[in-house]
RNA sequence: UCCGACGUAGCUCAGCGGUAGAGCAACCGGCUGUUAACCGGUUGGUCGCUGGUUCGAGUCCAGCCGUCGGAGCCA
């Protein structure tokens, strides 16, 4: 096939732009998502990654060879068109264009997604590929936006972004079974959260947040579980946990926000009910500990109070309400060493949880520090938690201690919630879930 | 780790004791307005593996392997 004559070629465009386009030729590039034939017309469905639009091949417009090519080439195989935009409302998103030369980059042949339905396995297998389709497109948009999102609200809201180390020496908190990696003959653990040098960047910058991936080795295998997923963990210096409950449901209510002002299309395509996000407004619903024990025990559930929350009685709590809602002073055995107890009542810490609404579970788990040095190293000794490692963190309690608080949010139960979408392995380009390292 | 479901064509599935099937994909042909196009034809199978029951096993039984979902743990 001859390359097209790009220096008399008509403008260069994407698919997103062709309104601007209507009844001029243009020149696009993409993949073929999808062809009909008719003998003599053909329909190409093309993508480019901005949008799809169906091209019309004419077999008295274009060449013998060209119209040869276009019937020849399989599905997501590359090409370039040119043609004239025009509007038509039997074309798929209003506007269609009538090929008048067409050329093709790379002929592929037996595409393994085809237009029927797949099982999840055989999908994930291929993930390299299914991200070409439109519901993924739709949902790691929004994924994309919500990320976007939430470093500007932090950025415009004085904090600085200070990324933590993912190669640790130790575990954070100690709770959770870390992945072991070596370190030129020492042993390293990706880290589980950024959560302890976050307490020092505050301490040096006063508001920041780390944004990366933190990983997690537990067997679990759940719609809402990744061994590998991304975590903004804001740490305020001189801020209490109810303050911290204010910058969580403002930053919340605006990456909501944003999502339906520029991403409307997207949640429309995963046919997400909007006047369920609408809602989302401060000040967001909360609730103790001590009440979200009473509510389960009056729905029936037999729960000793210390224990931490199941899935189904997070479920049970957040159906009471439209927003999400927190759930805060939890007992001081079921949170990480470092959560400040309530003076008047230690056995329960300044911690908060948020729980999404529509059962999607905890998004975001947070609270006050300990920022009295003996009392964190009772803390330390008591989880029996190696002394060594946590020398350095100690010291921010020795030089200039203050009140402090912070919280991390899970970004794909969150783009999960928002999208309306049952499973975390999609809110992320490549999953890494239990048993799967590929691709 | 525990509990449950499921492994049949490249994909999605049907077949549930008696000759291995359909739709899609691929390939060939037809059609100038298709919308997961349609119509005709062709190709395509160690029925997850091992053993057992039976005259006969995708089909019934046992074990193993794999996948999915749930629990625990967490975001």
């Amino acid at each position: 096939m001859e390359a097209l004559d790009l220096t008399s070629a008509p403008t260069l465009t994407h698919i997103e732009n062709l309104g601007e386009h209507v009844g001029r030729k243009v020149h696009l590039r993409g993949w073929l998502r999808n062809s009909r034939s008719s003998g003599k017309i053909q329909f190409l469905e093309i993508r480019d990654g901005t949008g799809v639009v169906q091209a019309v091949v004419l077999k008295n417009r274009v060449s013998p060879e060209e119209f040869e090519a276009a019937r020849r080439m399989g599905q997501e195989s590359s090409l370039e068109v040119e043609g004239e935009v025009r509007e038509d409302p039997r074309a798929p998103g209003g506007y269609e264009m009538a090929v008048t030369a067409l050329s093709v980059v790379h002929e592929a042949q037996e595409y393994p997604i085809t237009p029927k339905e797949h099982g999840t396995d055989f999908l994930m297998d291929h993930r390299h590929l299914w991200i070409r389709s439109s519901r993924q497109h739709a949902i790691l948009r929004i994924r994309a936006e919500i990320m976007r999102a939430i470093t500007e609200w932090l950025d415009d809201q004085g904090f600085l972004r200070m990324d933590c180390p993912i190669l640790t020496p130790s575990a954070c908190e100690g709770t959770t079974t870390l992945f072991e990696t070596g370190y030129f003959g020492e042993k390293a653990y990706l880290t589980q959260s950024g959560q302890l040098y976050n307490e020092a960047n505050a301490m040096a910058f006063g508001k920041v947040y780390c944004f990366g991936p933190t990983f997690r080795a537990e067997k679990s295998k759940t719609r809402r579980h990744l061994m590998e997923f991304w975590m903004v963990e804001p740490e305020m210096a001189f801020c209490d946990l109810e303050e911290s409950l204010k910058v969580q449901e403002e930053m919340l209510s605006y990456v909501v926000g944003r999502v339906l002002e520029r991403r409307r299309p997207e949640l429309l395509a995963l046919e997400r009910d909007l006047s369920r996000l609408e809602k989302i407004r401060p000040p967001f619903p909360r609730l103790s500990y001590d009440e979200a024990v009473e509510i389960l025990r009056q729905s029936g559930v037999d729960f000793e109070w210390g224990n931490d929350f199941g899935a189904p009685d997070e479920t049970i709590l957040a159906e009471r309400h439209e927003l999400p809602v927190f759930v805060h002073r939890y007992p001081s055995q079921c949170k990480a060493f470092y959560m400040k107890p309530l003076e008047e009542r230690p056995e329960v810490c300044l911690s908060a949880d948020l729980l999404a609404p529509e059962g999607y579970g905890e998004i975001i788990g947070g609270g006050q520090r300990i920022e009295d040095l003996a009392l964190l190293e009772k803390r330390i000794q008591e989880h029996r938690l190696p002394e060594e490692a946590y020398r350095w963190y100690l010291d921010l309690r020795r030089f200039g201690s203050v009140p402090h608080s912070g919280f991390g949010l899970g970004i794909e139960r969150t783009v999960a919630w928002i999208c309306g979408i049952d499973h975390v392995r999609e809110t992320i380009p490549y999953a890494r879930t239990l048993n799967r390292l590929y691709p």
